[in-house]
DNA sequence: ACTGCCGGGCT
DNA sequence: AGCCCGGCAGT
């Protein structure tokens, strides 16, 4: 799978705009239900909700913390619409439905970044409503806010697309891309494989450790396939993205005050999918009926440790 | 359909 | 830690 993911952040109150969001079929089954798996209790009423079982709710609103993954600072938008500015939708979270156009390759969720909070919901208006009432500490019915209320959570956009589209969003001639991406120079780390992710907060304290400056733009970058183009291909960078791309992009200390702050990684520079090695396995070399013959590892569905590649 | 195994859950 | 399994990607 391919994947690319970028990073910016700002200190932007408001980020998610309308028009950001991203292709999103329908809810969709399997992806967030691991996400959420674990973090919230069926209740008996068929309508979605998520007990307040967390341990540790601090009452005082505090700015989360999200030290431990970067990946909450990644930013990112569909390319058709970097264009717009961000600094000024404060409709930004309010019920729309993400707009559903594209494919049944998009998933979105939304992530509480309360901390000691995991929740994970479907819905934006969900998230908000669990922030509300977790850690806000309203208990109003209305779905409407007064207006000033600090959320905290992000939009994680998970693309399931087979990215084929990917490259002609990478060529120059792209119309999508009001910053064409920069190619990152192969990474030494391991990254999430395709997600996008995007941060919302509605206050001047979004988590950041990277640069605190003015929001702008929003890149959206997607790659092909992880397995065809080994070699980096080189491609017009814009200003902004230039300079991180430089000089190692990652980590806070770069922030030199660009406008912004995005990495990408193209997937494929990293991580060619596994080949998967020749050697038959004890699976295969004992069958089913011998499992008892298999190495552990076998047996407990890990690479096997007998047969290696 | 089968195989290999990652990621994650349970004990 | 050991053990198991869902699910996914490669064949
Ligand atoms: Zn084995």
């Amino acid at each position: 799978m391919a994947a690319t993911v970028l990073t910016s952040l700002s200190t932007s109150p408001l980020v998610l705009h309308p028009s950001c969001a991203p292709s999103v079929p329908e809810p969709t089954t399997k992806t967030w239900k691991e996400a959420l798996s674990g973090s919230y209790s069926s209740s008996t009423s068929g309508n979605w909700s998520w007990d307040a079982s967390d341990q540790s709710v601090p009452s005082t609103p505090s700015p989360p913390l999200s030290n431990d993954h970067n990946k909450n600072f990644l930013l990112s938008s569909h390319g058709d619409d970097v264009s717009e500015d961000v600094t000024e939708s404060a409709h930004f979270m309010f019920e729309d439905p993400i707009p559903r156009k594209r494919k049944n390759s998009m998933k979105v969720m939304f992530k509480c970044l309360w901390k000691n909070c995991e929740k994970v919901l479907s819905t934006s208006s969900g998230i908000q409503r669990h922030i509300r009432t977790l850690h806000l500490g309203r208990n109003s019915d209305s779905d409407y806010s007064d207006g000033e209320e600090d959320f905290y959570y992000s939009e994680i956009e998970v693309n399931m697309d087979s990215l084929t589209e990917g490259l002609s969003s990478l060529t120059p001639t792209s119309p999508t891309t009001a910053c064409p991406p920069p190619i990152f120079p192969p990474p030494l780390t391991e990254v999430p494989h395709s997600e996008h992710i995007r941060m919302n907060g509605s206050q001047s304290h979004p988590p950041t450790l990277l640069s605190q400056s003015a929001p702008s733009t929003l890149c959206h970058i997607r790659t092909d396939h992880a397995y065809q183009a080994t070699a980096p291909v080189s491609i017009p960078v814009c200003p902004e993205l230039a300079g991180i791309a430089n000089g190692n992009g990652i980590g806070p200390g770069t922030g030199s005050g660009n406008g912004i702050m995005c990495v990408l990684m193209l997937s494929h520079l990293l991580l060619p999918r596994k080949p998967r090695g020749e050697a038959k396995k004890c699976r295969k070399v004992y069958g089913m009926e011998k499992r008892d013959m298999w190495c552990t590892a076998c047996r407990w569905k890990k690479a096997c440790q007998r047969f290696i590649d």
